[in-house]
RNA sequence: GCGAGGGUAGCCAAGCGGUCAACGGCGGCGGACUCAAGAUCCGCUCUCGUAGGAGUUCGUGGGUUCGAUCCCCUCCCCUCGCACCA
């Protein structure tokens, strides 16, 4: 209350009637629409964004490309604001940057709405690329369009083929029957990694997913498993979410490989991490589908009945039946009897197991059901030299590894020795590595996609087509149930490459992931007519430096792109083994806390918020609302706000323009001028972090500073243009259209987009002392007027410290004396100060271990000298900041260092 | 269950050993301007305090430390990924 008052005696202090240009602008507004449409059309008229190709090496930046559905949503426009964020922020530092657009562009989708608008996926495709590329054009992004790669046309797809074809002869191809996820929704079988969650729904459609069996074509990625696995750990550009991802899904395990002799049908192969439990082994279980099982089911109706009724490997209770049978323990020569268990997966390791009940939760749960014996063989470690006892084992297993109890010779060895000695001595036994990864299936039975390039003739068989064939173009679209391509009798038709014979062309195209494995690369290149990209500017050019884009790839496009890499650096000469340096993976644009769909029918439309309030206030809001990372929620005020600020920092360098301030280079415009410099610190640092919403706030904070200095007095004419120019190019990688306005009317030569990042000299450290030391004492005159109760102070003393007091806290860091104060003593201009210096001595004693160098005192002085108009302001009294020779000795019992004393005359 | 990332004032969100009762924004409150409203500007927004003080706070409970929002452990909750994985 005491502060509203105080209010009226500095109005009208201000050095122009700031507030009414104010009004005027809000009236006015600010015609979003034709700036931002003169200045795209400007940059493109001088080719801003274009990276020619004989560029050393620039900085690569780069979003996902997007699916051509129809229309950006906020997802794209906050993915493709970051990179070009970046990418703009990389070359006012004077970078050459790579920064490329394409479409991902064949796919289901564009088939689907063919169907539905009785046209063709091509002229669907073209038209959404238009759109989006408008739009794209609209929100300012700065791409090298000249660059720009459409994946499905047969420029770009004949390298799909190419490629294919280098990977059969690297032996990376294969085709064969297998059991495939089969969407019946989509008509076409889809990859592992495209099956999402338990309840196993198409990635695209949610459609639950259905098995098959089918012959497919696969790439050979486990051939590559453990390369892409252990580099995992050196992209340490790579969010740890998606590295672990990454590993999870390549899945690697070691462990050992041994045969049980079962009883009537020899030796069945076994996997198992933990061959130390084997003298614990109370049974053997073959998965259901195991072709023992199935030989058992044909003969025995209980097993028959299990294998087809009863096993539900999904359920959490584990199932099984007796065989009857017995297995031999290849470790005891013990007999064990064999059951059909479901919890057995055909998949996992070799569908068959030993089964330890004592060490394993699923075992011990199935013998407890089926009263089967659960023997410990591995004890905890035991303390000292005592002798290891065997754990409890009645209500669950022991998992740990421990020692031997119970195991003939091997008794009392340790886990990892039993393992390594077991696995020796055991003869069927060997090392063995087991992954999870499978190889990827890229048949799928649709038309928009890559035609995969094999002829299939009566004779050869299959049959790759040679090169000189290439590209396999598509035939029209045909629009039919199941796969058009199967109805496109006269395409099929063709002769075989081998034997000239008759021959019919394979109906099957290519998974879209194929097309994104190796995009980055062809952009180096779009135009190339003899090989996907050209080798030598690749080498020079990739890896890309930064990527960003939506977490949902973090297996599927990532390890399919590092994949591919790899191979190409086995075999086509890339001297790259990793495709991207540095990745961030975006969070999502919510609303609500709940993520936008068109079925929720919560959609925010970038198009309706360009239109309202212009793309640099959607690009600001969304770079300023969080870390790229986070999910964050839109909001309609704080776009209005974001608006607003924009409106405002208008208003300010217009008029500043039309009429140059005159005022003095004083403490004030020092102070403006040391914000200035540690918001450019600050602000860079934070781009380089990707960090946008740190560096937009420090931004906004000298903004709101400079503001506060036009309000207060006349500006020194060239402070408070270097802030306003320092502002504006800190924003122009987010909002750069308003920032090419603004510069232009500082008179800036050219485009912001080209213009220098601004630079400073400054110690963050020194920074952060500076505005602590400011902002406390002003709290501390806060605290006290309030709690006295003081209505209009007339006068402010700020007292720095004497130089003894910053002397005597120099020694108390440095010192470690017991006794600190008779250290301080030994000091003569100290030790004279008497009572003062002892009282002193004693407030640091008591602090001693939390003590921590301040600014020197002239630096402090200076700090203070040149911030005394905020208090001024503030509260409508003069300020002086006092050195400690001007000051009364009572007075100067509160100055500390980092602390001023304060006196408030009312 | 395993793994990754989180839990900070009414909400969002910085901070990640002392300078922290904790930046910033939104919301709310008071004031300036206005005939008024809006916009804009200045403050306040954990509790108590007549000169900068004290108390209680950063999911829970412990611990390390002279000192913890910040480090370690337990537990709870949220989000994401994987999962009868042998």
């Amino acid at each position: 209350m005491v502060r509203a008052k105080r209010a009226s005696v500095w109005k009208g202090i201000g050095w122009r009637p700031v507030l009414e240009v104010y009004k005027q602008m809000s009236d006015a507004g600010y015609d979003h629409a034709t700036v931002e449409r003169r200045w795209q059309e400007a940059w493109d008229d001088a080719d801003v964004f274009r990276t020619p190709d004989n560029v050393e090496d620039p900085t690569y930046v780069l979003g996902m490309y997007p699916y051509p559905s129809g229309k950006l949503h906020m997802g794209h426009v906050r993915n493709y604001t970051i990179t070009d964020a970046y990418a703009r922020f990389r070359r006012m530092q004077g970078d050459d940057v790579l920064h490329p657009m394409g479409w991902d562009a064949f796919g289901l989708p564009a088939e689907n709405a063919a169907k539905e608008r009785d046209t063709n996926p091509r002229d669907w495709t073209v038209d959404c690329i238009e759109t989006m590329t408008e739009q794209m054009e609209s929100m300012g992004f700065g791409y090298d369009w000249d660059r720009e790669i459409t994946t499905c046309t047969p420029d770009y797809y004949q390298w799909n083929q190419w490629l294919f074809s280098r990977f059969h002869e690297e032996g990376l191809v294969e085709r064969r029957d297998a059991d495939v996820n089969w969407c019946p929704h989509c008509e076409t079988v889809l990859a592992d990694e495209q099956v999402e969650g338990e309840a196993e729904l198409c990635w695209r459609c949610e459609t639950p997913v259905e098995q098959r069996e089918l012959e497919q074509w696969f790439l050979q990625i486990t051939e590559y498993a453990d390369e892409l696995l252990e580099d995992i750990d050196d992209l340490e550009g790579w969010p740890n979410s998606v590295r672990q991802m990454q590993r999870n899904w390549i899945g690697r395990q070691h462990g050992t490989e041994l045969e049980f002799h079962v009883e009537d049908y020899g030796p069945v192969e076994a996997f198992t991490t933990r061959v130390d439990t084997i003298h614990g082994a109370t049974f053997f279980a073959l998965a259901p589908d195991h072709p023992i099982s199935e030989e058992l089911a044909e003969e025995d109706d209980e097993i028959r009945r299990f294998v087809d009724h009863e096993a539900d490997p999904d359920g959490d209770e584990p199932n099984g039946v007796e065989t009857g049978l017995t297995a031999t323990n290849p470790a005891t020569g013990e007999e064990i009897p064999v059951y059909v268990a479901d919890f057995v997966l055909s998949d996992v390791g070799t569908g068959a197991l030993m089964a330890v009940p004592a060490h394993d939760e699923r075992d011990h749960a199935f013998a407890e059901k089926m009263g089967i014996d659960i023997r410990p063989v591995i004890a905890p470690e035991p303390d000292g030299d005592e002798e290891p006892t065997a754990p409890d084992v009645s209500e669950s297993a022991y998992t740990e590894d421990g020692v031997l109890i119970d195991a003939a010779e091997y008794s009392g060895l340790d886990s990892e020795t039993a393992r390594e000695r077991l696995t020796a001595d055991i003869d069927s036994a060997e090392e063995a590595t087991q992954y999870q990864l499978r190889d990827w299936g890229i048949s799928r039975q649709r038309y928009w996609g890559t035609p995969i390039p094999v002829v299939h003739c009566d004779d050869c068989g299959p049959v790759m087509v040679p090169d000189e064939d290439l590209p396999v173009e598509l035939p029209e679209f045909i629009n039919t149930t199941g796969n058009p391509l199967d109805a496109a009798e006269e395409w099929q038709r063709t002769t075989c490459p081998e034997c000239g014979a008759d021959a019919t062309r394979e109906t099957d195209t290519m998974d879209t992931f194929v097309d994104s494995s190796w995009y980055f690369l062809r952009y180096v290149s779009p135009d190339l007519e003899d090989a996907p990209f050209d080798r030598e500017r690749a080498n020079d050019w990739m890896p890309v430096d930064q990527y960003v884009g939506g977490i949902e790839h973090a297996v599927m496009h990532l390890l399919y792109s590092r994949f591919f890499t790899k191979v190409l650096a086995d075999n086509e000469g890339l001297e790259h083994r990793e495709p991207f340096t540095d990745l961030l993976a975006q969070g999502m644009v919510q609303l609500e806390g709940e993520k936008m769909s068109k079925s929720k029918g919560n959609v925010v439309s970038p198009q309706r918020i360009v239109e309202e309030y212009g793309a640099d206030t959607a690009r600001l809001f969304m770079m300023q609302a969080a870390q790229p990372e986070r999910d964050f929620d839109w909001s309609e005020e704080g776009v209005q706000s974001t608006y607003a600020f924009l409106e405002r920092l208008q208003g300010l360098v217009e008029e500043y323009a039309a009429e140059t301030p005159d005022g003095d280079d004083d403490a004030i415009a020092s102070y403006v001028d040391a914000e200035i410099d540690a918001t450019i610190a600050i602000a860079t640092a934070e781009y380089d972090d990707l960090t946008f919403n740190k560096a937009l706030r420090e931004t906004q904070d000298l903004v709101r500073t400079l503001r506060q200095y036009a309000d207060y007095t006349e500006p020194h004419a060239e402070t408070y243009e270097r802030g306003l120019s320092a502002v504006v190019r800190l924003l122009a990688p987010v909002a750069p259209h308003i920032a090419e306005e603004l510069y232009d009317e500082l008179g800036g030569d050219g485009f912001v987009a080209e213009a220098a990042w601004p630079t400073a000299e400054v110690d963050r450290d020194y920074v952060a002392k500076r505005r602590r030391l400011v902002e406390n004492t002003r709290e501390d005159i806060r605290d006290i007027v309030d709690v006295a109760g003081i209505e209009d102070p007339l006068g402010i003393d700020v007292v720095v410290a004497p130089e003894w007091k910053y002397d005597a806290l120099e020694i108390a860091i440095e010192s470690d004396a017991d006794n600190l104060i008779g250290e301080l003593m030994q000091e003569g201009h100290i030790r004279e100060q008497g009572d003062a210096a002892a009282d002193y001595g004693q407030d640091l004693q008591a602090e001693r271990e939390a003590l921590s160098m301040t600014l020197e005192p002239d630096a402090e002085y200076a700090a203070l000298e040149s911030a005394a108009w905020l208090i001024e302001r503030e509260f409508g009294a003069p300020v002086r900041v006092v050195r400690a020779a001007e000051a009364d000795e009572d007075v100067l019992a509160n100055a500390e260092p980092g602390r001023p004393a304060i006196e408030i005359d009312d």
